[in-house]
DNA sequence: AGCACGCCGACT
DNA sequence: GTCGGCGTGCTC
């Protein structure tokens, strides 16, 4: 038998199997999935088995060292996901085993230096060989590192380079092999392990006598008594609970030594809701027929175990969660469990807060400000079956539940389910994955479904549920449309209008809350003008051009096409055509000039990047500390401001002219979301959008709720420009501290590129986009190139990819470039 | 990736 | 002549 390993080494020439004969001693216990030592060249490494064979493909083959952990780190299906993924996502197998196997069991290795002898004989024979060879300067460094080395015989060779430098570490080590006098050992440890407990007992044939004991011990050892007194009515109490209760370690110890008590070490599972239970039930609701109906056919598919995929548009407030709560409950009365992913834990504590409350001790949360070893131990808790319902983000997906009953994916246009690292993964796409071989349905819920999930449903591949009515029958909040362009007219040079100033100052006057609103940090900046609106776009892409204030130019990101800012717009001949770009820290400037008495709170990345600011500046503002909340598109999803009446989005702009085929989306979406802050129950809230493109449909349809108008036009523009759900994108970017050697790299793939496309059937008809300067041109003194690919079928990324970057040589050339390769890539930002 | 091997310049 | 620079190539 041979075992098919992958080794922990991140390089995409390793990226296969290798064989190892498997010694007798292993045979029995060596299963696929388990953790290995090998031995690979000149080193040890620790990998993966991926699969077990009676031939291997290669003559000779070394043995498995070592079996690192009996307990598999994947099952069956995990392997047969991350295979999947590789090839999917273009990334390699080792990357993939990673996001499903436990957390914190990748292992990680340290290197130590030994001397075989610590006696003084051998360190001065090494001393001796040290001062015939070398530099003076060096002797010296090599010396010091012997004395620390003889002191304590062994020493981590990274910890002795950081004190000593690189040098006089290597050139130590290398006398020791040498000579045989000390060797070099590799140790492999995982960050994260099992937490322990003492867990304390009184033995089984001492329970009938108990009574006599404490009897004889309550003179003599008080303490001692009353240790067993607590373990006669208590048995076990752990260590821990022992000293709590004032018992103090040595009487615990002096009855350990008399064999009257039994000390065990037990595993001490981390809860990490230790601090916030119990949360209080909340029953179920009665449903609407709306809500019923959508409500039975998705129980009909957990109860027959078809992999359905479920697209629920409903509106904000039309009661999905109630829905998605009945429907795990379905899936758990059939003894299943089910995965609950929500874009952002952080955003969204009032949805966890409902999970829990309708479903309890049966939970589980995995939230990023987990520890490791927390969610290490949430892992196995779920793998056990411990645990029924599992929320959490993007990763939560692999939630290694026995019985999969239903995947939930919350919000499901969020762009936070695509991973940006390697795998780079969307959560969506592998729930969807994942039903498909457990035999369940997954829910795809939204208020503003993304394109391609609607464009899916509409194809008949998603079953379509529309809940189109806000439960109760509340209204939805007004929405009211100021054109910046009659500001101008009218001469307000303000970055508010005079309509969202009257509102703003009656707002106030009520002492009621405001959340302005601005789009993304306004780090991209695009040529509007003033009077009628025209933004300037490229014609080829359909996205706006982007401008350089270096030379007065614009560029298209996406291909690369340059045109100098008009001196007069095209289209009225007006001479207020200029760039436009705006911060949250320029509208809250403002504000604090036309309101000094506001109190205000800014969230964007500069006042978050603390973590748990944002939850900390959305508590505050919800508790009354402030009038006036400037925010990006993150506060749009977190808690419900009931005080809320107005809110304002300073420019529509902003998202609509993102250099990115999907601005007009991530538009409407942001404006539907936005007006789903404002007002609750009592008072429906007022939203004002400012924007010069009054008439754009993102605009016009989200003002009416018309989700079905706004992507009616939207994917007729996506047909024409082919772009998804009629293609799909690879984006790959070059970077590199030298721009011509980037700007080289970036050209020659694309003749690679161009060249492969050549041979690809189903040709679009502008396959290849680029190469152009990355939207972010330059980040971290890095130059930034980009081109983007476009095929019908992401299968053909891959073989692409693989001759035009590395097969051609070009990688090669370029070993002190990165080339970034994303599939599917979000925006092109 | 990480380690060995190997082939050249500048020191004892 | 030796030391040590890093280009090249391989790992079951
Ligand atoms: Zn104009
Ligand atoms: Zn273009």
């Amino acid at each position: 038998m041979y075992a098919e390993v992958v080794v922990n080494l991140l390089n995409r020439k390793l990226d296969r199997v290798f064989h190892y004969s498997i010694p007798s001693a292993l045979e029995k216990r060596l299963r696929e999935g388990m953790q290995v030592l090998v031995p690979f060249g000149p080193q040890t490494v620790d990998g993966y088995v991926v699969g077990l064979t009676e031939t291997a493909e290669v003559e000779k083959t070394r043995d498995v060292l070592e079996i690192v952990e009996e307990e598999p780190v994947f099952s069956r299906e995990m392997l047969a996901l991350a295979r999947w993924m590789s090839k999917t996502y273009l990334c390699t197998m080792v990357d993939a085993l990673h996001v499903v196997m436990p957390p914190g069991l990748k292992l990680r290795s340290k290197k130590f230096l030994s001397l075989n002898n610590p006696d003084a004989d051998l360190k001065n024979k090494i001393f001796a060989k040290i001062m015939t060879g070398a530099d003076t300067e060096l002797k010296d460094k090599v010396a010091a590192v012997l004395e620390l080395l003889s002191v304590r015989g062994k020493a981590e060779i990274k910890s002795l380079e950081q004190q000593y430098g690189k040098k006089p570490v290597e050139y130590l080590a290398r006398i020791l092999k040498e000579n045989g006098w000390g060797e070099v050992n590799t140790r492999f440890a995982a960050k994260a392990r099992k937490k322990k407990v003492k867990q304390v007992m009184l033995p089984e044939n001492e329970r009938d006598d108990i009574e006599e004991l404490i009897h004889n011990l309550a003179l003599k050892a008080p303490k001692q008594a009353e240790v067993l007194k607590i373990l006669a009515s208590d048995s076990p109490v752990t260590l821990p609970e022992l000293k709590e209760m004032g018992c103090s370690p040595t009487a615990v110890h002096a009855l350990q030594e008399k064999g009257l008590i039994k000390i065990e070490e037990i595993e001490d599972i981390r809860d990490p809701f230790q601090e916030c239970r119990p949360v209080e039930y909340e029953p179920p609701k009665q449903l609407t027929s709306e809500q019923a109906e959508v409500l039975a056919d998705i129980s009909c598919s957990i109860e027959r175990g078809t992999s359905d995929v479920f697209l629920l548009h409903g509106a904000t407030g039309s009661g999905k969660t109630e829905v998605y709560l009945q429907a795990i409950d379905k899936a758990l009365i059939m003894g299943k469990q089910a995965i609950f992913l929500v874009p952002e834990i952080a955003l969204t504590p009032q949805m966890v807060q409902r999970v829990r409350g309708r479903f309890g001790e049966k939970v589980a949360v995995l939230h990023s400000a987990l520890s490791l070893g927390e969610r290490f131990d949430q892992w196995r808790q779920i793998k056990e079956g411990a645990v029924q319902v599992v929320v959490g983000a993007r990763s939560a997906v692999f939630a290694p539940v026995p019985k999969l009953g239903l995947i939930i994916v919350d919000e499901e246009h969020e762009s936070t389910y695509k991973q940006e690292e390697n795998p780079k993964y969307h959560a969506r796409e592998v729930a969807i994955y994942r039903s498909r071989m457990a035999g369940c349905p997954v829910i795809l819920g939204s208020a503003t479904p993304s394109v391609e999930s609607y464009y899916l449903a509409r194809e008949g591949k998603y079953k379509l549920k529309t809940m189109p009515n806000r439960i109760g029958n509340r209204p939805m909040p007004e929405v009211h449309i100021v054109d910046l362009r009659r500001e101008m007219e009218q001469g307000n040079r303000s970055i508010f209008s005079s309509r969202l100033q009257e509102e703003i100052a009656a707002v106030l006057q009520k002492k009621e809350q405001i959340i302005l609103f601005l789009n993304r940090r306004g780090y991209s900046t695009f040529v509007v003008c003033r009077d009628c609106g025209f933004v300037v776009k490229c014609r080829y892409c359909n996205i706006s051009l982007t401008y350089h204030a270096h030379g007065e130019k614009m560029i298209c990101h996406y291909c690369g096409y340059k045109a100098k800012v008009p001196q007069v717009c095209p289209v009225c001949r007006s001479k207020h055509i200029r760039y436009f770009g705006l911060g949250t820290q320029r509208v809250e400037d403002e504000i604090k000039k036309l309101f000094p008495q506001a109190r205000v709170l800014r969230m964007d990345v500069d006042t978050t990047s603390r973590k748990g600011a944002h939850e900390k500046i959305l508590t505050d503002f919800a508790a009354g500390k402030a009038d006036i909340l400037i925010g990006t598109q993150m506060i749009a999803k977190g808690l419900d401001f009931p005080k809320v009446t107005l809110v304002g989005v300073i420019s529509a702009d902003t998202s609509l002219n993102l250099p990115d085929f999907r601005a007009a989306e991530r538009t409407f979406q942001l404006l539907t979301q936005v007006a789903g802050r404002a007002g609750r129950a009592g008072a429906p809230g007022k939203v004002i959008v400012q924007t010069y493109a009054p008439a754009h449909y993102s605009v016009r349809t989200a003002q009416k709720h018309d989700f079905p108008g706004f992507y009616g036009i939207e994917i007729e523009t996506r047909r024409e420009m082919e772009y998804p759900p009629f293609s799909r994108l690879l984006r790959i970017v070059i970077s590199g501290f030298d721009e011509n050697k980037v700007i080289r790299a970036a050209h020659i793939l694309a003749e690679n590129v161009q060249a492969q496309l050549r041979g690809v059937e189903e040709r679009l008809e502008q396959p290849l986009l680029g190469p152009a300067p990355a939207p972010l041109t330059k980040l971290r003194n890095k130059y930034r190139w980009q081109l983007c690919i476009k095929a019908k079928n992401r299968k053909v990324f891959g073989p692409l990819v693989d001759s035009a970057l590395y097969k051609s040589g070009l990688r090669e050339q370029f070993n002190d470039l990165k080339f970034n390769v994303e599939i599917d890539p979000q925006s092109l930002l």
